[in-house]
DNA sequence: GCAAGCCGTTTCATTTATTGAAATACGAGT
DNA sequence: ACTCGTATTTCAATAAATGAAACGGCTTGC
C-alpha cells in the first residue's frame, strides 16, 4: 500500500472490517447471518482471505455460525461488553437513576456521551407504554439537533464553532439551521438546566435533556427523557420532564464525584 | 511459525491477544486502563508491534484512551453488542419475560446458553433485594453443578459422556462428583421439569431452571431464579419458585416457536 | 445418473506487510 | 539541566499474507 499510516496494521484492520461487514449486515436485515461470498460482495477482499479472517474471527469468538452456517456476532461480543460496562462508571451510575426516572414519568429515558462531534447513545430504558421512541443503542446523533446533543453542547462552547463550520444540516422541518438561533438557544438552556428538542432530529419526537458533570466539572454525557410528540406537549416538557432530567443528572453527578458550587 | 491452522490470521489473532489483555485487565482491576509496556508485559509482544495493534483497535472503536491516556475498552464494543442482541431471538424474547418473573419473585433472573460443554451467562435480571448473586455475565460455568447447566443437561443426554469423561471437579463442599448421583438427579429433573443447584456451584447460593426449546424441540438455553440460600430454603425453590421459572420457560420456549406436543 | 455450477476450502509460489532492534522523542521527577 | 522510564518512529530482514488456481462437496437441472 502507499500512503496509510504505518502504525496501523492492514492485516488486523482488514479482519476487522469483515467483523463490522457482519455486524451492519445483522442491524440492517436481521434474522440470518452472512455467508462467505456475501462478505467477498461486500469487502472486495479475495475470497481466501476473507475466508482466512472469518475463521480467525469465529476462532476468536467474534462470530459464529447460525444454524444454516452463515456468521453472525459471537458470544464473545457479550462479553466484552459486559468487560466494558464494569468498568464504566457512568452507566453503572446512571442506569438505577434511569429506571427509576423511567418508572415514574412512564418514558423512555436514554444516556449519551459525547464521541467526537456527536452523541453516542449509551443506555437506555424503555418507556412501558407502547408508542415509544427507537433510537439505536450504539447509535449516533448529532449534537445540534438533539436534546442530548444540546444539552451536552451548552456546557461545552468550545466545540460549538467546529459544529458551526461544519454546518448544520436540517434533518426535519424543525431542525434549527440558524448558528445565531442555535446559540440563543443553548444560552436558554444553560441558564435553564436543560434542552429541549421540539422534532428537531426525528419529526413526532420530543425530547429533553440535561448535561452530566463528572468530578472535573467536565460535560461529556448527558440523559434524556424522549417520547412521541403526541404525549409530549412542551409544558409538559417545560413543566414537568425538564425539572426531572434536571434533579436526576444533578443526582448523577454528585454520584460521579461532582461538588456543586 | 511452524504447526499452527494455516487457516487463521496470525496477525489478527495476535492483535486481538492484545483486546483480550485490556478486556481481562477491566474486569479484574476494574477502574484504570492499561498501558503498552503493560500490554506488552501480558502479551509479550516487541513493543513496535504491541503499539501497532493498540493503534489499531484505537482506530477501530475497540480500544480508547481514558483520562490519563491508558487504554480500556471503546465504544464499538458497545455498538457490536446491540447488533448482537438485535439479530438475538432468544434474549429479545426472553428479557420481558425475565423482568415480570423477576418482579413476581423479588430474586434474580439468568438467562444461559450452552457454549461448548459450558454455560455461557447472556442475560440477567437482578433481584431488588440488597443481597444477591454477582454472577458475571459474559462469564461461563460448568454444567454439571449450575441450576442451568443441569437443566440444559437433564435434555441433553449426548453431553452426558463427556462431560463425565472430563471429569466432575468439585467447586464447594455440595459439588457432586459421583456420575452415577448426577445421572440419577438429571432424570428426576426431566421427570419434574426444573433443576436444582443446592450450593453446588457457590456455596451460600442456591438456585432453580428450567430448560428453554425452540422451534426445533432443541435444548440450547435455560432460564433460571438465583438466590442467597438465606433467602432460598429448598421448600421454597421446590414449591415456589420451580413451578415458576417452569412456566416462564415454557412461555418462553412457545414464543421461540416450539409446539408442545 | 451424469454433468454443470456454485461455494467453501486448501495449496503454494510470489509479494507484501509485519517484525523488532535500535534510534528518537517525550515527560515526569530530581 | 539531567535522568530515567515510556511512548513513538525508523528501516532492513524476514515471516506472514496474499490470490490464482486447484480441489472437493453439494445441489440443480437435464
Amino acid at each position: 500500500m502507499s500512503g496509510g499510516n504505518p502504525a496501523i496494521s492492514q492485516t488486523a484492520i482488514r479482519c476487522l472490517e469483515v467483523l463490522q461487514a457482519v455486524s451492519d449486515h445483522g442491524r440492517a436485515n436481521s434474522r440470518k447471518g452472512l455467508a462467505l461470498k456475501d462478505v467477498v460482495e461486500k469487502t472486495g477482499f479475495n475470497s481466501s482471505t476473507a475466508y482466512r479472517y472469518l475463521q480467525t474471527l469465529e476462532q476468536y469468538g467474534l462470530l459464529q455460525k447460525d444454524a444454516s452456517g452463515l456468521y453472525k456476532l459471537g458470544l464473545k461480543v457479550v462479553e466484552l461488553y459486559h468487560a466494558f460496562t464494569d468498568g464504566n462508571d457512568l452507566r453503572q451510575v446512571a442506569y438505577e437513576h434511569m429506571l427509576a426516572l423511567s418508572k415514574e414519568t412512564e418514558e423512555t429515558v436514554y444516556l449519551g456521551i459525547l464521541d467526537g462531534l456527536e452523541v453516542f447513545y449509551i443506555e437506555r430504558v424503555d418507556s412501558p407504554l407502547p408508542i415509544r421512541p427507537h433510537t439505536q443503542i450504539g447509535g449516533r446523533n448529532k449534537l445540534y439537533c438533539t436534546g442530548l446533543g444540546k444539552a451536552i453542547l451548552s456546557q461545552r462552547p468550545d466545540l460549538l464553532n467546529r459544529i458551526i463550520d461544519v454546518g448544520l444540516e436540517p434533518l426535519t422541518a424543525n431542525t434549527i439551521t440558524d448558528p445565531e438561533r442555535l446559540i440563543a438557544q443553548l444560552q436558554e438552556c444553560q441558564v435553564r438546566g436543560f434542552a429541549l428538542d421540539d422534532m428537531e432530529n426525528e419529526s413526532e419526537v420530543r425530547c429533553v435533556a440535561a448535561p452530566l458533570f463528572n468530578e472535573r466539572r467536565q460535560v461529556t454525557a448527558a440523559l434524556s427523557i424522549s417520547g412521541p410528540a403526541s404525549r409530549m406537549p412542551i409544558d409538559r416538557l417545560v413543566d414537568d420532564l425538564g425539572p426531572k432530567v434536571q434533579v436526576t443528572a444533578q443526582h448523577i453527578s454528585k454520584m460521579l464525584g461532582y461538588i456543586d458550587a
